[in-house]
DNA sequence: TAAATAAACGGAGGCACCTCCGCTTTAGTG
DNA sequence: CACTAAAGCGGAGGTGCCTCCGTTTATTTA
């Protein structure tokens, strides 16, 4: 509840203008570098490249996990973010695909972090349920309207595709990895559009 | 199977005398600095109180999480060499509750590791089992002579007593909880002396 | 016992973490 | 606009991590 825990304050005093705009700062260049790097990476050369001092970074975001939490769920969000705007510009099995797609690339990101991911949902167990709730709403919007439209078979709910989706998951860490899963997505999209009514 | 992993080499070619001198002292070192400080004590400092240089603890032990590992063992090994001694130089009744609040110690000890220990006891799940099982099978030991024996009621067997104890592992962390899980302890073995045909 | 060699040692050096506090900037007030 | 308190900034510095490699030592062989 009361999100937006990421850009404004959540429910506390307002940032003053600076400290608001080094904060965005800092999660951009910190999710650019999580992803290249890793969670390991540095937080000298993150504060470095958002051009602020060490000492920032650290009064905004205490530890390196307070960080990594701000910007997973910033990810989270534009994820969902997505879903709703590929809704409004594409037919609906066209967005499903595309969505499932950029989750794909959303998990991709992940698995470098996951050990200090897994340690940080298991430890914060809030944003696990919080997380993992939004994206699956997201996905169901999509499955819905794909379904309602007739673009895709309908006896077949949004948790049965995410289901299908977890795959990606626990596939191996293979370095074809990436295209393999953009191949199931594109699989599974042949077997939803098959039986479809439209 | 093969334990040992603490002293001597499990089955791999042995070390050279000064080498393992100084892997038996490190361990020792890190299992006091570890009881003391945390898990995050100083390995530069261990491997000084050692009167080694940091590159030796770092042959001997490539990451912190090594190090931790075997002296957590060391430590479940010397908690079930206790029940034996115990056994042999009292009554079994008696044996048993000095075990028991050996366990408490033991436990103390782990609190302040809860974190990093829990992160070693998911990653490791080899590690978990063999410990866990090897400390319930001293216990088990312990409680069937006492109840042979008739030192303590026989309608109760190892696991429920241990499940007793586990109790201990949830209380909070006041500052009197070693009182605390001491005066349990003797509660316990209250309970299990009553009632016993001895 | 002496020489040869494989194993082990140790600590300097480079990097990252994080705290602390004097300096700078903002936002509010008259 | 001028002033001021409060908020924010930044980076020096102290500490720990870990690697690398020249030196030392135990063991083997002759």
């Amino acid at each position: 509840m009361t999100a937006e825990a990421t850009r404004d304050a959540p429910a506390q005093k307002p940032l003053r203008a600076d400290a608001q705009r080094n904060r965005d700062r800092l999660v951009e260049v910190a999710a650019q570098m999580f992803a290249s790097d890793g969670v390991d990476a540095s937080l000298e050369e993150i504060a470095k490249r958002a051009g602020v001092g060490i000492g920032t970074l650290y009064r905004h975001f205490p530890t390196r996990e307070h960080l990594v939490e701000v910007v997973y769920r910033r990810e989270v969000e534009g994820l969902c973010h997505a879903a709703d705007e590929l809704a409004r510009e594409h037919p609906a099995d066209v967005a499903l695909e595309l969505w499932m797609q950029r989750f794909v690339d959303y998990i991709a990101t992940k698995r470098g972090l996951a050990t200090s991911l897994r340690l940080l949902l298991t430890a914060n167990s809030t944003l696990f349920s919080d997380t993992s709730g939004r994206v699956s709403g997201a996905m169901r919007g999509l499955v819905q309207s794909a379904a309602a439209a007739g673009k895709i078979r309908a006896d077949i709910d949004a948790s049965d595709v995410m289901h299908a989706l977890g795959g990606i998951y626990s596939a191996p860490n293979t370095p074809d990895w990436r295209e393999r899963s953009g191949r199931l997505v594109k699989l599974l999209m042949d077997g939803l559009r098959f039986g479809a009514r439209g």
